[in-house]
RNA sequence: GCCAAUGUAGCUCAGUUGGCCAGAGCAGCUGAUUUGUAAUCAGCCGGUCGGGGGUUCGAAUCCCUCCAUUGGCUCCA
């Protein structure tokens, strides 16, 4: 007998050799049915492997992600099987589990495939999965393996195999497909009622562009054909919360291929909007210390020289402006940094002064390549809300967390719950990509670790996400379909004051060089405002919103007090319009809701004659009828506790 | 940059196997209507069907090419 321990701590005894299928149906019918994978000692298994020794368990069903990662997993299977059944000698690359779904990158060979070939597949897969074909997993010698995908011609598969240690392969079998596979997977087909294949990609074969461009299909499965539609219908409904649909609705923004490819063109709102945020921001920077300073759009070549971003991306940056003195070259500036280099070089600089916090809303130019643009999240031309910080070495910590302290306030009064903090290190098998010194990638790492680790946030580590010039912390936010996008960038630099050679007198009188920080709490004002608005659908808090008010008269008959309500609210610091349109009320706050003004104030005769306004709230309708003052305060409150939040 | 799909009015979309002057709704304009919590009615304006080339008696529809967009890959100072 064994004793099997359950995730509340319970032990029952079970005869060795139990899977942990068997576990489930000791438990519940139910359970056993739905239960795809299971945890045991720390490695997840299939519900139908035995299980020899003592064990912690815990079984995962379709609520669990582990349970969806191997459904997924096997589903990814399964649409391998079908592509072989279709497209016999395409050759297999890898197949795992994702987010949502799974891919796998196939390699057709000469023959092409589109979605409209789609439907036949996924019918297939379901025909497959009502067989229920068994999983069968098998143990081979590397020598075997081998044998079986020379025979198939399948060098992707040998490729992978090459790296793996004989005595630690498997393969897994289902159906007529075999596959070089770790596991786990479910015990058959059965599970899996619903299919959908959601799109094809190209994708270099281990993500290396030097190296061949496979296909990529994404799918997803579900164990209900109830669940396939919700997924559907949220996916519908994520694309509609899309930056650049809602950016166009609320004529925040827009692009024109004559003024030129990723150069977004803010719109009246759209700037309204993106200075108050600005605005928010600099209030902030004010009260921790930080000086604004300006720099021009272009720099010397030589500027970027002295950086070392010349040598990093020269050839594919915009190319350089000449002029018309002979070998006289300047760039868009494509970061602030080497100019707030050469501000802080201006004059001398006491150790009393540090630390020195210069800040601007800094516009750059970068040649993004062509299908990197994506709406105002990838763009060739952005303003970031950058600053940099001088220091002593000694510093470093207590400005670090106080930069995280700004990123946390933004953050939190505009309802950014959910990021991921990622810290950037170094890729340690290629630290030639990096320039500087092994000792101040050391000294950097290690602070922005130890920042981390006091500061109690949760974060993940990412090796070789650095900058080329230091390690980095990330704070990364996802969109409506759930893509990460990096917004608040705090990094620790030890290499560009060594280039430009920066220093400041210590109370020992002599010179010392400063670190600097670099750090944009919104990142950039594009992405920004892009993520902000997904994930507000638009619906932007009240004190940034462009039109905070719409004014809707009944008729004609009102529009002279609708006009005193407009001097009343404006009088007050509100952002109101007048909608006297001859329309009919409903109308009017269609339009008004769709537009997501935050209030309509509708007035009549009522209205008129108590000096009074019938509210509504978008989104939520009547609130019924105040005093203007009433209202004004009502407002104003609402708005001050979403700035001190 | 690479793979795939898409490109018809300001926006959302129809346009059957190539065949009468390319359609609709919304928006816009004009007029009527004077309206009480999510769409009042009528008329009008608006398109070299992404650009260029080709096949054909005839192309929005078929082919080539370029451009752009979308989804990924790679990249992201």
């Amino acid at each position: 007998m064994i004793n099997i321990t359950f995730p509340d701590g319970n032990v029952r005894q079970y005869e060795e050799g139990i899977t942990a299928h068997e576990i489930a149906m000791s438990l519940s019918e139910g359970l056993a049915r739905n239960v795809l994978s299971a945890r045991v000692n720390g490695h997840i298994i299939e519900t139908n492997r035995p299980i020899n020794s003592d064990a912690q368990i815990k079984l995962f069903t379709w609520r669990d992600d582990e349970g969806k990662a191997t459904m997924w997993h096997s589903s990814a299977h399964l649409m391998a099987e079908t592509i072989e059944h279709f497209y016999p000698g395409a050759k297999f690359g890898i197949g795992p589990d994702i987010e949502n779904g799974f891919y796998y990158d196939i390699d057709f060979g000469d023959r092409a495939i589109s979605e409209n070939d789609f439907k036949k597949i996924e019918d297939k897969m379901l025909e497959f999965a009502r067989e229920n074909q068994t999983f069968i997993r098998e143990e081979i010698s590397k020598a075997e393996a081998i044998k079986y995908f020379t025979e198939k011609g399948d060098e992707y598969k040998l490729e992978l195999i090459e790296e793996l240690e004989d005595g630690e392969i498997t393969f897994y079998k289902s159906g007529s497909f075999v596959d070089l596979c770790r596991g786990p997977h479910l015990p058959d087909t059965s599970s899996i009622k619903a299919v959908k294949l959601l799109n094809i990609a190209g994708a270099y074969w281990r993500g290396d562009e030097n190296r061949k461009q496979l296909t990529r299909i994404y799918g997803i499965t579900f164990p209900k054909k109830k669940e396939l539609d919700e997924f559907l219908v949220r996916l519908e409904e994520a694309k509609k919360r899309d930056h650049r649909r809602i950016g166009k609705e609320l004529e925040l923004f827009t692009f024109s291929q004559k003024v030129g490819l990723g150069l977004p063109l803010w719109l009246p709102k759209g700037a309204q909007l993106r200075e108050r945020l600005e605005n928010f921001l600099k209030k902030v920077q004010v009260e921790a210390g930080y000086e604004p300073v300006i720099s021009p759009h272009i720099g010397n070549v030589n500027l970027y020289k002295t950086s070392g971003h010349y040598d990093k991306y020269g050839e594919d940056s915009f190319q350089p402006i000449s002029t018309p003195i002979e070998g006289e070259q300047f760039f868009l500036k494509p970061m602030n940094c080497p100019h707030h280099c050469e501000i802080y070089k201006s004059k001398p600089h006491s150790y009393k002064e540090l630390p020195i916090r210069y800040a601007e809303f800094g516009t750059v130019y970068r040649y993004e390549q062509s299908g990197e643009l994506h709406g105002l999240t990838r763009v060739r031309g952005f303003t970031q809300d950058d600053a940099h910080i001088f220091c002593m070495p000694d510093q470093v910590k207590d400005e670090f967390k106080g930069v995280m302290k700004i990123v946390d306030k933004i953050f939190t009064a505009l309802d950014f719950e959910d990021y991921i903090v990622q810290i950037s290190l170094r890729d340690p098998d290629d630290k030639q990509k990096y320039i500087g010194s092994d000792e101040n990638w050391e000294k950097a790492e290690k602070a922005i670790l130890e920042v981390a680790e006091e500061s109690g946030m949760n974060t993940v580590i990412e090796y070789g996400e650095a900058a080329f010039y230091g390690p980095k912390m990330d704070f990364m936010v996802k969109d409506a379909l759930g893509r990460k996008w990096q917004l608040g960038t705090i990094q620790v630099d030890y290499n560009l004051p060594e280039r430009f050679e920066l220093e400041y007198i210590g109370s020992d009188n002599s010179k010392h060089r400063p670190v600097m920080i670099h750090r944009a709490p919104f990142g950039s004002m594009e992405r920004f405002v892009a993520v902000l608005i997904e994930h507000t659908a638009g619906k932007f808090p009240l004190w940034l919103t462009p039109e905070q008010l719409i004014i809707l008269p009944i008729s004609e008959k009102y529009e002279k007090y609708a006009e005193k309500v407009l001097n009343f609210l404006n009088n007050s610091d509100l952002r109101a319009q007048i909608d006297n349109r001859s329309e009919k009320t409903g109308k009017k706050i269609r339009d008004a809701e769709m537009k997501r003004i935050p209030y309509m104030l509708i007035v009549g005769e009522k209205e008129e004659l108590d000096n009074t306004v019938s509210v509504r709230k978008q989104g939520e309708g009547d609130k019924g009828v105040l005093s203007l003052q009433e209202f004004v305060d009502f407002v104003n409150n609402e708005i001050e506790k979403e700035l001190s939040k």
